[in-house]
Formats: structure tokens, C-alpha cells, sequence
DNA sequence: AAAACGAGCAACCGCGTGTTA
DNA sequence: ATAACACGCGGTTGCTCGTTT
């Protein structure tokens, strides 16, 4: 039923030339974003559209913001996943001019490692009973957030609903997170099917624990 | 000096969701 | 109402480069 993005063959893979870079950056500068499926072959590209969607958004973009993540924005990440799980494009939308990628990598290459290194279980944010043991097997929801045993231990799964309500041994509270929050949503962008969506998927995340009080997250 | 190893990052893949015809 | 399309997201892979042995 669903076709591939784009006919594999005839598109080149792999690392970005220079030459590929230049076309990209030239044909959005002129015709701006939009319109992934139909920009390669506008722009004279051998490349899928998703693939350049994807270079343009994580590397070329010109307010992208590279380098070392600060403390601060350590701090932040850390926070924003407390409380939305590895929704890393919301996240990155706190983090002016990183990206979701970038976000994404630093958490597992960096954050992750630290916290787990502190004790700290970096999918649920809470400090680790040692020695590590299997969750009783009546305890379903304990079995889900001892993760780091199991396969499914980056599901974003639940984080709004069960990391942010217990508070009960939360690392987090000892890290001064204050979640007496409001989440402040960046305005969406103005052509937008992607604000739109973006909006949606978010409310769909706060209604996730509905019946329950859902924490706010004031950032902004 | 060279091989082995590990970390970091760019890019790909598959799926979910909103839109359109 | 629904199938096809387009896009965005998150997970994963694989390459590159620095460090260790």
C-alpha cells in the first residue's frame, strides 16, 4: 500500500559532497522549504527528498547552533526529558538552534552515559537500587522502567505519566527540577502543517496522563 | 608504529500521522 | 469513507577519528 519515499535507485547515499551541500543551500535560499519529494529534482540533486529534508534541517540550516552543548543546556535536556520522554524534536525545540539529531546523539552519547554512571536510570530518571535486581514479575509497571535490561528500554513510553507524578525517590527533585511548570510551546512556524502537527502530537503527549494532575513545565 | 577499541556524529530506515483527491 | 501521498519523528547503523595497548 505504501510506496518508498523515493525510487532507491538513481540516489546517491551516504556522506554529503560539498558540491550537493552547495545546490541544497542554493535552491532553498531561493524557494525556501517545503516540497521535500519534488526538491531534488528541482534542485538537481541525485538525492531522496527525505535525505535532503534531513541535511538541510540538522546541518546546513543557517541558525544552526554547533559545538559543545553548555551546562545550562545540559541541564535543560535533562529536565525536558524528565518530563517528555525521548521526544527529542519538542526538546530541541527549547534548544535554540539545535536539532533534534543533535539533541538526540549528546543525550546518548553524553547525558545518558553520565547519569547512568551517577547511578542515575536515564530512562526514568531515578536513582538506581543496588544491586540492580529483576523486578518481581507482578510489578508491571517497575518491569518497564527497570529498562536497562531489557530490549524495549528507549521506548519514550511513559515518562509523562509515571516519572513526573511519583516523585518518590526522583533523582530529578534532588537536582532542584522544579516541575511546577507550564509547558510554553515555541509558536509554531506560519505555513504550517508542521506547527500543526507538532501541536497535536504534544497535546496528545499531555493527554497521556489526563486523568491524572499533568505537570507543567514553564520554560520560557 | 600499528592494531584494536571506543566515542561521536551524520545519515538512513521504517513507521505514524495529517492532508488531499 | 478511504486510499495514496507527503512529511516528520525516533531508532538504528555505520563511518571517522581519537585514544589506548
Amino acid at each position: 500500500m505504501r510506496k518508498p519515499c523515493c525510487d532507491k535507485e538513481g540516489t546517491n547515499k551516504g556522506a554529503w559532497s560539498k558540491q550537493e551541500d552547495q545546490k541544497l543551500i542554493d535552491y532553498i535560499r531561493a524557494h525556501g522549504e517545503g516540497c521535500w519529494r519534488s526538491l531534488p529534482k528541482a534542485a538537481g540533486l541525485d538525492r531522496c527528498g527525505k535525505s535532503c529534508r534531513l541535511r538541510w534541517i540538522n546541518y546546513l540550516r543557517p541558525d544552526i547552533k554547533r559545538g559543545n552543548f553548555g551546562q545550562d543546556e545540559e541541564d535543560l535536556i535533562i529536565k525536558l526529558h524528565a518530563l517528555l520522554g525521548n521526544r527529542w524534536s519538542l526538546i530541541a525545540g527549547r534548544l535554540p538552534g539545535r536539532t533534534d539529531n543533535e539533541v538526540k546523539n549528546y543525550w546518548n552519547s553524553h547525558i545518558r552515559r553520565k547519569l547512568i554512571s551517577m547511578g542515575i536510570d536515564p530512562n526514568n530518571h531515578r536513582l538506581n537500587q543496588i544491586p540492580l535486581r529483576p523486578p518481581p514479575k507482578s510489578d508491571v509497571s517497575a518491569s518497564a522502567t527497570s529498562s536497562e535490561s531489557t530490549n524495549n528500554e528507549c521506548k519514550p513510553s511513559q515518562p509523562l505519566k509515571s516519572s513526573v507524578n511519583k516523585t518518590t525517590d526522583r533523582v530529578s527533585d534532588s537536582l532542584d527540577l522544579n516541575l511546577d511548570l507550564t509547558i510554553a510551546f515555541p509558536s509554531p512556524p506560519a505555513n504550517s502543517a508542521e506547527g500543526k502537527r507538532r501541536l497535536s502530537k504534544t497535546m496528545m503527549a499531555k493527554q497521556v496522563g489526563s486523568s491524572e494532575p499533568v505537570p507543567t513545565l514553564l520554560l520560557f
